[in-house]
DNA sequence: TAACAATATGTCACATCTGACATATTGTTA
DNA sequence: TAACAATATGTCAGATGTGACATATTGTTA
């Protein structure tokens, strides 16, 4: 945000800060949330690219939709460990996820 | 390995190939060890350059020193996700943690 | 080489993640 | 707008990961 609007909205009582500090969040609990993020959204991608529906996909996980869905939302019950087996599963290797983090 | 040698052993009654054919790992699995052996060095590394512990690290990260052992040795009761949050916690960021991998 | 510090390994109770299912919501197409 | 397809959300039993502890192994220093 520039300067100006920040001290604008400052003078009328707005709190003006990062999402971080709205949300009271670490940098490193908003790195992690990022993070996984963006391998939901390389997973979600591949998906479509792929033309695979989130039912077809699964099956080729051995998942479920439902799971499939939530890993694409970023779901708090999903880990990165299953995003990243998932990509891997899907034909990304180590350097392609990498560049989805980075 | 050279071509040369390969045949030579293969001449001689051995099957000669990569680490993963020998141990009847997918490039999948694979991939995921590795890109896991990757966090765990990374990981140690910091760790070293700190001058800490693992013990003293295991009370900063909230954990216990043989924990910390079993990360830093990429043990398979390690998620990839503690590792992560851990790199995170001792100040890395997701660029570091994706040049770490890639 | 004894004493100590650091790291590694095994185990387990408790916590978190996972696939599966049911069901709701949101597209899409006739 | 009805019927259908795709995606999203809630729940839970079983699977996997976690900190903690005990103890073993490996370094280090006197």
């Amino acid at each position: 945000m520039e300067k100006r609007k920040k001290k604008d909205l400052e003078s009328k009582g707005y709190k003006v800060g990062t999402v971080e500090e709205f949300l009271g969040l670490s940098t490193e609990e908003s790195e992690y949330i990022e993070l996984k993020l963006a391998l939901s959204e390389a997973l979600a991608k591949r998906r479509i690219k792929s033309n695979l529906t989130q039912a077809q996909l699964a099956k080729l996980l051995k998942s479920s939709q439902s799971r499939v869905a939530k890993m694409e939302k970023g779901d708090p019950s999903v880990s990165v460990d299953l995003l990243v087996k998932s990509l891997l599963a899907m034909g990304a290797n180590k350097k392609s996820i990498a560049k989805a983090i980075a």
